[in-house]
RNA sequence: GCUGCUGUAGCUCAGUGGUAGAGCGCACCCUUGGUAAGGGUGAGGUCGGGAGUUCAAUCCUCCCCAGCAGCACCA
């Protein structure tokens, strides 16, 4: 006998008599509108209503799954089944976690010998026969003590410790797929044959710290995907085939931007077609910066350390910097400086230069400042993240009560930013006080709470980030997307009432005194590498015709052509366009698909035809179909199509 | 940094305890062809670096470097 209470979305609930069995409700959950419920009340006791109402009542809760809950249940079930099946095959491994996660799930185990790619298919076939078997899956609610009792009898020390970290008094939840046991929260399916045995697919294995801690055990992790069924499973995988064709630095040897190598880890090689992109691209946020009221400036790339003991980064960061030492001919010692990890303190040093007023303010200082840090090597990724890049960074000098106010201006001004570069949606994030931080709470919650408000002014949703700000201030990160859905940071906004005290930055108010600025340290690309890798993967390669670094290519029929060629290339270059000719000795068919390969947005075919008449033949990448049209026509068009969007 | 994997021609990759191969690309020649690869010939490699085992190492072992995936980190 329960007493039972439903939820719905709209905070309404719905009680039932007591005396009501829990077959009764589910029955009424099946056929009625408390489908809907999305949590359950037994006995004073709230559930997830994905959770069997009580376990021992067969209640059929796949009635009410849509699309979404089903997969995370086959999800969830499949974790449980593969470390089933992983122990099964190896007695020996010991278990850990397993959570859902967005295409799929993990599951963390402890085993001497790696897991080999022969392992998974071994696991994979394994999971595949527990499926079959349609074992049922049960569970009990247990209290501590018997929890923490078992995993030590059965030499589960990971278990152990994560039925310790419960608190006293709290259920503990325990599941059996079959005669095999796990601790979980639930919810599951009713028996392992739920699961589809032909829609999911171990990917990798990888290392990972136990609860994330890198002073922890290391781990083995492996991943699986999982559908509803085989199709789905199939789309996903030719999704992650495509995504390797977007893989920004593939393009980037394919379209000759770029290149790597072992001599400068970290660091890049543009060539000029890379580069291009990396001037349009900065030419045109310079127009953007002198149009929102920015100065310009530019500081020095190798510091003496003190600058960086009096910041605090030399404290916190030495480790991350590159380290120059200089033998001087009449020092004692070597002269130590670091090459510039980032931009505020010298920003600062600028802003420190005579007295500055209230009416100064809000100076807002933008620097295209290249950066050096020494990142860890496993944290390199392409030009994503790199130990030498470019932020557009700004830091913008304010009084506190302009906090709000810059803050919304930014937000706008990234926005209009993103949107010019084919960005429409992004993330936002808010990230509050780490542990580690300078500053009084007090300046903490004054900080928080203003850029916090301001955010919401500005219209944006955002994200809670918890402990992730800046040792120095809260952050706002807007965060991008690559090919296969990684994040990465890209703008940001962080507060810092900390660094100016620490470099003394003061301006003379109204009242003729002294006082402290707030520094906002903004950056709307992040950096030029980061965005420009984001960039070239959003678009697959095919950027907007304003940036592509070869935006027409001119290509001869005919060697007869070739003089043609040339003159509509000159008459292309007058009028803006970045053009190129292609008057080698190859088959059209040949150009064709070279310049295709390499995405270049437009190609102009020129034979006998186009030079009797002083046409061109247009073709557009990606599209089969070619036009005929006079040449002035098309240098017009394509010269409005060349213009930045902020120009228009 | 950690765990695992990888490193052979500019690129993609095959291969072997007896000093190495393909396709594409490149050079030259032929070809002047109408929208995604025309044909021929040729050049090109300390097999990531160092040490060891061996009569002999690109191949086996160890160390280092770099890359990839994930974790940790990201001022």
């Amino acid at each position: 006998m329960a007493e039972i209470s439903l939820t719905f979305p709209d905070g309404n609930a719905r009680g039932y008599e007591a005396g009501t069995t829990p077959a009764e409700v589910a029955a009424d959950i099946s056929n009625s509108l408390a489908k809907k419920a999305i949590s359950a009340t037994v006995d004073g006791r709230h559930w997830d209503l994905q959770w069997p109402i009580e376990h021992d009542a067969q209640i059929k809760i796949n009635t009410m799954k849509d699309d979404a809950e089903a997969l995370e249940l086959i999800r969830h079930d499949l974790a449980h089944i593969m470390a089933r099946a992983v122990q099964e095959l190896w007695p020996e491994v010991k278990v850990t976690i397993g959570p859902v996660i967005e295409r799929g799930w993990y599951y963390d185990f402890d085993r001497d010998e790696p897991f080999t790619p022969e392992d998974l298919g071994e696991i994979e076939k394994k999971m595949k026969e527990i499926i079959n078997m349609r074992d049922p899956v049960t569970t009990e609610v247990w209290d501590r003590g018997r929890a923490i009792a078992h995993y030590r009898d059965n030499g589960e020390p990971f278990k152990v410790e994560l039925v310790e970290a419960i608190p006293e008094g709290e259920p503990v939840r325990m599941y059996w797929h079959g005669p095999w046991q796990d601790l979980c929260r639930g919810p599951h399916l009713q028996h392992t044959g739920q699961v589809p045995a032909d829609a999911f697919k171990l990917m990798s294995v990888a290392g990972a710290y136990w609860r994330g801690d890198s002073a922890r055990k290391m781990l083995q992790r492996i991943y699986g995907v999982a559908f509803k069924n085989r199709e789905d499973l199939k789309k996903y995988l030719n999704f992650l085939e495509e995504a390797e064709r977007r893989d920004h630095r593939r393009l980037g040897r394919e379209m000759h931007l770029f290149h790597m190598q072992e001599e400068a880890p970290g660091q890049i090689f543009w060539h000029p077609n890379g580069w291009r992109i990396y001037t349009t691209l900065q030419d045109y946020m310079r127009r953007q910066q002198v149009k929102d009221g920015y100065v310009e400036v530019n500081t020095p790339q190798v510091v003496d350390r003190k600058l960086w003991e009096a910041s605090g980064h030399w404290e916190k960061y030495q480790e991350h910097m590159f380290i120059v030492e200089v033998d001087e001919e009449h020092a004692r010692e070597k002269a130590v400086n670091a090459l510039k990890p980032m931009n505020c303190p010298c920003h600062v040093q600028i802003f420190n230069q005579g007295l500055k007023s209230y009416r100064d303010l809000p100076l807002r200082m933008a620097e295209f400042g290249s950066c050096n840090r020494y990142e860890p090597s496993g944290a390199l990724h392409g030009i994503m993240r790199v130990r030498g890049f470019t932020q557009d960074d700004a830091h913008i000098f304010c009084r506190e009560d302009q906090i709000a106010a810059e803050t919304e201006k930014f937000i706008g001004f990234l926005s209009e930013i993103y949107r010019h570069l084919g960005f429409a949606d992004f993330k936002v994030k808010f990230s509050d006080r780490p542990e580690k931080r300078a500053g009084s709470d007090d300046v903490w919650d004054k900080s928080e709470e203003a850029l916090k408000q301001a955010t919401i002014a500005a219209g944006s949703t955002f994200d809670l980030n918890p402990g992730e700000g800046a040792f120095y201030g809260p952050k706002l990160e807007f965060v991008l997307t690559d090919a296969i859905g990684r994040d990465w940071q890209c703008g940001t906004l962080q507060v810092d009432f900390v660094l100016p005290e620490r470099l003394d930055a003061t301006y003379i108010g109204e009242d003729g005194a002294k006082h402290r600025p707030v520094m906002l340290h903004r950056a709307v690309l992040g950096s030029f590498e980061r965005f420009i890798g984001i960039l070239i993967e959003e678009h697959a390669g095919k950027l907007p015709f304003w940036l592509a670094p070869r935006q027409v290519v001119v290509a001869s029929i005919v060697s007869e052509a070739n003089d043609y060629v040339h003159e509509v290339t000159r008459r292309l270059t007058a009028a803006g366009i970045r053009a190129e000719a292609d008057t080698r000795n190859e088959k059209i068919n040949y150009k064709v698909r070279e310049h295709s390969v390499g995405k270049v947005p437009v190609i102009l075919a020129c034979g006998m035809k186009e030079v009797e008449d002083g046409t061109v033949t247009v073709r557009r990448l990606g599209e089969k179909q070619t036009r005929v049209e006079p040449l002035a026509d098309v240098s017009t068009h394509l010269a409005q199509e060349a213009t930045p969007p902020d120009m228009l």
